[in-house]
DNA sequence: CTGGTGCATGAATAGAATTCGTGGTTCGAG
DNA sequence: CTCGAACCACGAATTCTATTCATGCACCAG
């Protein structure tokens, strides 16, 4: 079945360095006995002979070098693999498919991918759009490598490095009777219409960090799916919603809402990445990690807070 | 030193087709142990894991994905040398590396090559012109594959097999005296000057088939390199030369010289195509020789005799 | 003829890969 | 929920195989 190997066609190929088996043997450091059994052993399988021992050097025959011809295509090709391999090792490459929790990322993600691309350029990065639903499962089972997440729970194999943190704000229309007080608090939106993306209220910060532990219930939620779609409802005074500043940064600019923290601290999320715990350490993922953390600090300075690395 | 062998390849790739370890296992008669067992090591040498098993099918990991194209590269190319190397056992192809004792056999060799190689078309030829002086040792040593020889020297390890025979004849000047004899005596030649191609008189049918076991020494011996000059020599009475009669055939066709037998019988050589008993039974050796016998059959019909086989 | 060099070979050994037996996990059906 | 089936992992035993050791043979130069 499995007649030719590797260690021949590094026989073979030391015998046509050395010209004899002797040498041969120190090449690929065996005794020159053990080549002579396994080039026996191997022309029997073949059932023909190789090369002719009496003559300096060997000459070897059609067969002979139709096996260094192969051993030419096959060994460069195995040596680049095994280098690659011991770069995956030492986690000097590797793949990241993420998934995204929260729905604006994309505005710092994409920039983020560009840049590690530069310095990691064999490393394999997609964003998956397959996960949205169940991302830690797929995670743990290696359909994802990276998950951004503001929820970082306490899941056996997962790692979570902070990216940075940012406050998470109520817009609202600018004639709204809001704007007059310095804060929200959350009875102030008991008779508000809330306008979110369509996901669960869990994952909203201003249901899971605000409203909810206060016993507070709007008046009606309303989803959109894209922000700016949000924000023209607000800013046509149809309901509040809460968004991160940074992704609201821009329609304050142009002086489209007017925001206010949620109580008078505010609320802080902060987004983390998500990894398998192997992973954390492999150097491709950590480099990964602090570009974003970077370009963050680079894009959305002032706006948020990041602790680079 | 050696990590990654061909039978992990085959376990990836038949990994890969089942997506399961007990499939891949019955894939490459192994049990799903002894699989297991291998991947693991497999893994532990190179440090990182291939594939996730938690999952059906299962998941290649980077690492494993690179393996498994080394081994989209490495197994057909392996399998084609499998193939080769089993045509070169089985005789369906080979070497031939000829050397001509006989100096003007070029003249049938050549079309028979031409006519070996539409046929036989990955088979190694050439003619060597290095061992004019030594053909023997060289085609037992392996240097060459065939000889052709007029000689059949019952040396160990060397088939002899007839191509031809024809007979060796005298060409004198068309005034020369011996014009009118019907044949030539050894004696005749007593006072002639003998042309011959500059090689050991042993090699000449003339003195080793004629002269010699007369004891008649001509008066003098020339040499000279080609044919064509030989019978320019011999046409303008300088001379006279034994060639075989298809050397001859077509300057007698246009009347330059005369030709007589040597002796009332003549003297009637064979050619015999010498190779290394082990090839005697080759495919590819057999059908050069009969491919030989046939073009010689065919272009000097009636002038030679061959045994077709 | 002799010593040196290179290769081959049978027997012994060290080292592998493979199997056996078993247990754990997952998943779907009852 | 339990049960059985399918799949994989793993330690120990076993079987195979590659390698070494010790030796012999062939060839060649001095």
């Amino acid at each position: 079945m499995s007649q030719i190997e590797i260690r021949h066609l590094r026989t073979l190929v030391a015998l046509r360095e050395t010209g004899s088996l002797v040498e041969a043997s120190e090449r690929v450091f065996l005794t020159q006995s053990a080549l002579s059994h396994q080039i026996k052993e191997l022309e029997g399988r073949l059932g023909c002979s190789l090369f002719l021992r009496k003559t300096r050097p060997v000459r070897f025959t059609s067969a002979g070098n139709r096996l260094l011809e192969l051993a030419d295509e096959v060994l460069p090709r195995l040596h680049k693999a095994e280098h690659d391999l011991d770069r995956f090792a030492g986690g000097q490459t590797g793949r990241i498919i993420m998934a995204i929790e929260c729905h604006s990322c994309f505005e710092w993600l994409l920039p983020a991918i560009d840049a590690y691309r530069n310095e990691w350029n064999d490393v394999e990065l997609d964003i998956s759009s397959g996960f949205h639903f169940a991302p830690f499962p797929a995670l743990a089972k290696g359909d994802l490598d990276l998950v951004i997440t503001a929820d970082p729970l306490d899941e056996p194999g997962i790692a979570y490095f902070p990216i940075f943190s940012y406050e998470a704000q109520l817009a609202v229309a600018k004639n709204h009777p809001l704007v007059e007080k310095p804060w929200v608090e959350p009875k102030d939106l008991a008779d508000e219409i809330v306008i979110t993306y369509p996901v669960d209220r869990e994952r909203l910060d201003l249901f899971s960090g605000f409203l909810e532990p206060a016993g507070v219930e709007p008046a009606r939620v309303r989803h959109a799916e894209l922000t700016t779609m949000i924000v023209q409802l607000v800013a046509s005074g149809r309901g509040v919603t809460c968004l991160p500043n940074w992704a609201l940064h821009e329609y304050l600019q142009n002086d489209y809402v007017v925001v206010r923290s949620l109580g008078e601290e505010g609320i802080w999320p902060t987004l983390y990445a998500a990894v398998r715990i192997d992973q954390g350490d492999a150097p491709f993922m950590k480099a990964f990690i602090e570009v974003a953390k970077q370009v963050c600090f680079d894009n959305l300075r002032g706006i948020v807070t990041t602790e680079l690395g």
